[in-house]
DNA sequence: ACTGTTTACGTCACGCGTAACGATG
DNA sequence: CATCGTTACGCGTGACGTAAACAGT
């Protein structure tokens, strides 16, 4: 079970496809194939059904843990190659778009370079100043000359990010029961810290029957049209398993990280999302049962870094 | 980073010696010598010191990560190979020493085949029926057909034979604080089932002058003699790690699985260790500080297995 | 001098690419 | 028939063992 076979398992298995999966690791499709064979052949059993491209229930539990496995040799070697490098002169923070709700929102710090760094969390007016805020005016601090960079992304990205040792530091949000810690399922690895946590709120158009009420449980929403964003609002199969569920089919998806532009679907009616309360969201609804909070954490590979001191000053 | 030569950099690491590890996974020490340096080279850094052998800085932070790894890639190989194999019509069921402690220890239900079968738990008349009874009862109702055998061995045989496949069950022991989960730093892929809890003792000398007291504080006892068993007893660095103190030295190591041997030693003066209170040991103390219990858990690496029924009796 | 690690070198296997083949919609 | 996965084959790299050089204790 070479990592390089895991890696283009994993691929494959996203991809859908043998081809598409040999280009975007730079093989060809003989190699994939090849791969792919190798990995059946050591396992003794077939991984993929073919045409359409699937994973068997054998390459199913595989998948639950090559990924972990991939991301913790990733972590394993920043984690060594840290122990190299000198007290670095840049660093990268990462977030999820929301990883500053909570305490407040925070003015956009700004954004940096990378990925989708879209609108970011500017959140209009901060009663008290948020996870991100916290994190960056202690980077700051204790890094006095120190670049800091911010970018906005997804949760696996800024997962992924922070085991790889792109980011120094990443800041994640995600809903869990009131004092458990978030289910990071692959950064088990990772050290991480929880920040702050806030209410929910399902966002509703204005005119919205239930627009105005003082809460409500979320089963009675099951069927409702519902907006998948999953790295914005709660994930759906979340509120699924939360609920007990098989309800909260997405009516579509949205992809993006940019708060504003999911509002406006909400506020225009294209369906619903569970978001943490202090969004500024027209038209809210608490969420009253199950209870759930919506909570950031921040993570990092490594406490001799920077974050170490940030640590303790979170504490 | 070859899982291959991982594998090697941890025995070398743990042999203390290039050419023991090679006789240990059957290469040539010019093997090991070349693994090491190809990963000293992929990593840019060395990673042992020789002569002595002695991990560098940067080899101590590959070794946190590469046992996790390759424990886990055994975990994913048994896991694909499960959903391959029908219903076994045998199954191992391993345990620690004492994680039938707690509710009172259990009659040895024949130890079986395996490992080091040691004198197992037969501490004593059983109040109520400990952990490992509740455990091999459900086993065998909801397996009436299956033979169950049992094994007793250390703390990281149990979670390698679980997370390999060779051990169905595994029931471990430790010591945590009240109500934290046990910290089975490199198994958190598995899963785990809280069964038992007990309070925790200092196990003394009948003459000790400790004798007969109400309760201590561990903190207290830093600098006494002790007898490091990490198979048995709280292992020393955990009672460092909760008490904050240095001390906790080991006067010398007992690496045996048997209770009965320990207690001896303890009761004959060589040193004293920290056990669950439902040991039949002849004279005790209590710990009152710092918080701490000993706690029982249940591991298993599959749902869909025996275990599955198990859990959800336990629960 | 002895024990133990590294280096040099030869062999063999393996991994990848090219290209022909096969299956499927 | 077009697309996508598989198989066959050849080449180069890399992994291991043998054996000689080298370095600590």
């Amino acid at each position: 079970m070479d990592p390089h076979l895991l890696r283009t398992f994993v691929t494959v298995a996203e991809c859908g496809s043998f081809s598409a999966a040999a280009e975007r690791l730079g093989y060809t499709q003989s190699a994939v194939s090849q791969h792919i064979s190798a990995l059946e052949n050591d396992l003794g059993t077939p991984l993929l059904r073919r045409r359409p491209v699937t994973p068997t229930p054998a390459g199913e539990r595989l998948l639950e843990h090559a990924a972990p496995i991939l991301l913790r040799l990733a972590t394993a070697r920043a984690d060594v190659r840290r122990t190299l490098a000198q007290p670095p002169t840049a660093l990268i923070l990462a977030t999820t778009p929301l990883a500053t709700a909570g305490a407040g929102a925070t003015a956009g710090a700004g954004a940096g370079a990378g990925a989708g760094a879209g609108a970011g969390a500017d959140a209009g007016a901060a009663a008290q100043p948020g996870a991100l805020a916290v994190a960056l005016r202690e980077v700051r601090r204790s890094h006095p000359g120190t670049e800091v960079t911010l970018t906005v992304c997804g949760r696996d990205e800024v997962v992924e990010g922070v085991a790889a040792g792109t980011f120094a530091i990443g800041l994640v949000d995600g809903v869990a029961a009131p004092s458990d810690p978030l289910r990071l399922s692959d950064a088990v690895h990772l050290r991480t810290t929880p920040v702050a946590h806030d209410d929910l709120i399902v966002a509703l158009p204005n005119d919205h029957p239930l627009a105005g009420r003082r809460g409500l449980a979320l089963r009675d929403l099951a069927d409702a049209r519902w907006i998948d964003a999953p790295d914005l609002a709660a994930p759906l199969p979340v509120l699924r398993a939360a609920t007990g569920s098989d309800g909260f089919r997405p009516a579509f998806t949205y992809a993006g990280t940019d708060l504003h532009t999911l509002l406006t679907l909400i506020t225009s009616g294209h369906g619903l999302a569970v978001l943490p309360r202090s969004v500024p969201a027209p038209s809210t609804v608490p969420v009253m049962s199950p209870r759930l909070v919506h909570r950031t954490e921040l993570l990092h590979g490594d406490l001799s870094e920077p974050a170490a001191l940030l640590l303790s000053n979170l504490k």
